[in-house]
DNA sequence: AGGCTGTATCGATGTTTATTGATACAAGCA
DNA sequence: TGCTTGTATCAATAAACATCGATACAGCCT
């Protein structure tokens, strides 16, 4: 149930450290694979799912925990939930009649780590 | 030339600390803000031009020097930096003939704190 | 003023995406 | 076996988006 993963962002820079969006220009390659992780982020019920799992005690939330959260049909939040797990972002396993779904927090980490801005930048910001 | 940022990301959360997607579910309008800005990042695009601006030495990036560096036309790129804009990411200022963007660290140092995962998660991850 | 260059906006177009109802698949239970 | 429930996939549709050419705007220069 978890094979269409992304592989994504393992690629350190050859050109010593950091793989911040502030230490160089990204490259073609690996800008389209962080806008992919980003777009599946880029929607507010994606995010509230995302949350949802991320922020469940036990790690784990039965599908049927989230679905009627939302104001919208079953195969829609379905759609959503691949999208995340097609991100890299969850992970999800059915066990009898349920399906649940946990965080993979790696690929949160490395957006972080992306994200971040080394210095107060020299510029005016 | 700056007028219509997006203010999004102030919200702390009444119930104490860290306003991260793990800490507690997020909220419609909370989400909403927030994919805003994961939608301007959801771009390869958009990706490396805020890539470019912001790892530009100077703090400080000619748009004459972004445009040629993708195969788009300049509308395009145009549109591009007005979604960055938007999104409350970069800001710009024409000077002469030219207008220069730069970095608003801000926006990306908000987002690095909404991902950032507390803890082992307890879950399988 | 007129012409030139850099950048933004506008309108149109093709593509992607969110959403849904219908349906298929999986697992439990009678 | 057949029925019921939970979840995923499919096909269709409407909305959102990326892209472009044309054009408008802003500031130089002559």
């Amino acid at each position: 149930m978890s094979k269409q993963e992304l592989v994504v962002l393992g690629q350190e820079q050859a050109d010593g450290c950091c793989p911040t969006l502030a230490t160089a220009p990204l490259d073609e390659e690996r800008a389209a694979d962080l806008a992919k992780v980003f777009k599946a982020l880029g929607d507010p019920v994606r995010l509230r799912l995302l949350s949802m799992i991320a922020s469940r005690d036990g790690g784990e939330v039965c599908v049927c925990d989230l679905t009627p959260a939302f104001e919208l049909s079953q195969p829609t939040i379905s759609h959503h939930l691949k999208l995340l797990r097609q991100a890299g972002l969850i992970d999800c396993e059915r066990r009898g009649t349920w399906v649940y779904y946990w965080l993979l927090p790696g690929m949160l980490e490395r957006l972080g780590d992306v994200l971040r801005v080394p210095q107060p930048t020299g510029g005016r910001g």
